[in-house]
DNA sequence: CTTGACTCCGTAGTATAGTCCAGGGTCTAT
DNA sequence: ATAGACCCTGGACTATACTACGGAGTCAAG
């Protein structure tokens, strides 16, 4: 086979310029974050120039925070001829939104742990760690 | 059967004791986080009631972060005559670390996406959108 | 023509933390 | 005695995001 017929890139050259694995490029085919390519005829993926700049947008907004269903709705609001710029917009501060969020919950977490090592300096035996028996109390306020 | 036998606790009262479903607290006894019980004849498991002061303590890491396997890690060292407190202490300070670095990814991606929004507020098409735009180009510094 | 790298497919496994189900048996109050 | 609530088991299923595997076919270079 392989007579003169456009080639395109094939799915290693694909997921190495877009920086991830050659599964995960088929992974991200079956979940509909890119388009089925078209075929050589002995099966090979034949992917467009496109196929990379589609990958790196999904790696970017992974990068954001964006889970692979957020994003699958990115692009489809991308090629949505009703959406506006707003609907985007609305994704990312309810995104931003979220994030905020994880953040504050972090930082109790943070300052809660902070505090309890602050009150463990003592090279004891463990039946005396002030941490174990602050996760034992009840308060932790 | 149930002659007299001292009961103790059935799962169902443990579980809304500790705040759990039933079925998390045969999950948390599969995986080693609670001893398994002794049972009834007829099989039903007999809590003790330290097991709620146990599930009360499971609770609270999680809260403060820690991963399930890492819980049982410091109820290992709980009751390890050799660990000292300042191991406790040194998993709560990786705890801490992880929390931060976590916190700052966040913060980072928050920012990205403050910034873009900041640059969207036409109530243009989605062809037009800064943000998609944004996520097309290479830089995001 | 052979070799080694590459690709195909479908399925299954990883990790985390549960959650649900069927089809039984049991307990308790009336 | 019987209704209804509770409990038992093992296994399957949820969600997220991959990652690995077997066994086959294909491609390009020497």
């Amino acid at each position: 086979m392989n007579l003169d017929e456009p080639k395109g890139l094939t799915i290693g050259e694909v997921a190495r310029r877009a920086g991830f694995g050659i599964e995960t490029v088929r992974f991200y085919e079956r979940n509909g974050l890119i388009d089925e390519p078209p075929r050589r005829l002995s099966g090979y993926r034949q992917y467009p120039e496109s196929v990379i700049s589609r990958l790196r947008f999904i790696k970017r907004a992974k990068e954001l925070g964006f889970s692979l269903r957020e994003i699958k709705e990115l692009l489809s609001l991308r090629v949505d001829p009703t959406a506006t710029c707003s609907d985007i917009r609305g994704r990312a501060e309810a995104k931003i939104a979220d994030i905020h969020g994880r953040i504050l919950a972090l930082e109790r977490m943070k300052d809660v742990l902070t505090r309890l090592t602050g009150s463990c300096v003592e090279a004891g035996p463990v039946s005396e760690c002030p941490i174990l028996e602050a996760l034992d109390r009840e308060d932790r306020g």
